[in-house]
DNA sequence: ATTATATTTAACTGAATGGTTAAATAATAG
DNA sequence: CTATTATTTAACCATTCAGTTAAATATAAT
């Protein structure tokens, strides 16, 4: 099954931090308790402890509780995920610009929009290629103060 | 050469946003104009403008003027630096446990680190495996009145 | 020259991030 | 029971983010 929108949100934006990916690259040496994931950091424990979360609110990482110690490990899941999103591309890097058209002629647009997990464009405002203008939606009538 | 952790950081975090996928992916089948690429949001113009600049800056995108329409086109070098990371723990998910075994001891922690982008840890704070407590650094005494 | 089109910049806002310190919770050890 | 250890929660703060509207800029068309 394609990932849903809000899983890739939640994978790439939990690999966007270096602290995260450290700890990733350390779990991916084995199982490891929050102390010694967050000894090598420069960093208060609270804030390793939100790094956890993070990770494991994005499925990258699992806890197991063991006594008052917290065991976490890597859970791949949702970096293979991921990489199959990114996968899509490897044609252009490659250079293989001949699959790739080949690949888009037998490919609708739906499958594609709906694979790149591109919310569903409710209401197109024109048809035609080129839009008119940044058209008001909401419009609020606040003050428009210049302050700064 | 690996990529620096910044590169990974804009990488992902551009990555992670699912308007910028979806951009990503029309510009897949070809170059489009900025108007082109925002038609199908429900979004306004300027908004657009800042998702594509934040491609534009995490090097996804280049854009080359044609007179008063900007054409983008898809850069696809820093996805392969982002799928490289990745790719380390395909081991993972494909359960080939021993061949990661394997090639981590092989390999020592110093390179990990490096390749993992992790920013270099200047002073372990105890060199024991389980740290005492988040030492204060910076010590503030600012008031700590509760509030809410 | 005037008008229209494509796109950006400026100024603002609300919500999310990433960090902090102090206190709370939970389990183990003495 | 009391103290210690491991970890989280709470409250706060500064910065970044994703969006808005209004105005500016640059090119093209009439």
């Amino acid at each position: 099954m394609q990932p849903s929108p809000a899983v890739l949100n939640k994978t790439f934006s939990a690999l966007a931090d270096p602290t995260r990916r450290a700890i990733l690259s350390r779990l991916a040496q084995g199982e490891s308790s929050v102390g010694e994931l967050a000894a090598p950091f420069e960093m208060s424990w609270p804030a390793i402890s939100k790094h956890l979360r993070v990770l494991e609110d994005a499925g990258l990482m699992k806890r197991e509780r063991d006594g008052r110690v917290h065991r976490c490990r890597l859970e791949p899941t949702p970096m293979k995920d991921a990489a199959e999103w990114i996968a899509f591309y490897r044609r252009f890097w490659e250079g293989q610009l001949d699959a790739l058209a080949n690949f888009l002629e037998n490919t609708s647009d739906k499958e594609i929009q709906n694979w790149t997990s591109h919310k569903p464009s409710s209401k197109r405002r024109s048809s035609s290629s080129a839009p008119s203008r940044p058209r008001a939606k909401k419009s609020s009538a606040r003050g428009r103060k210049k302050k700064r």
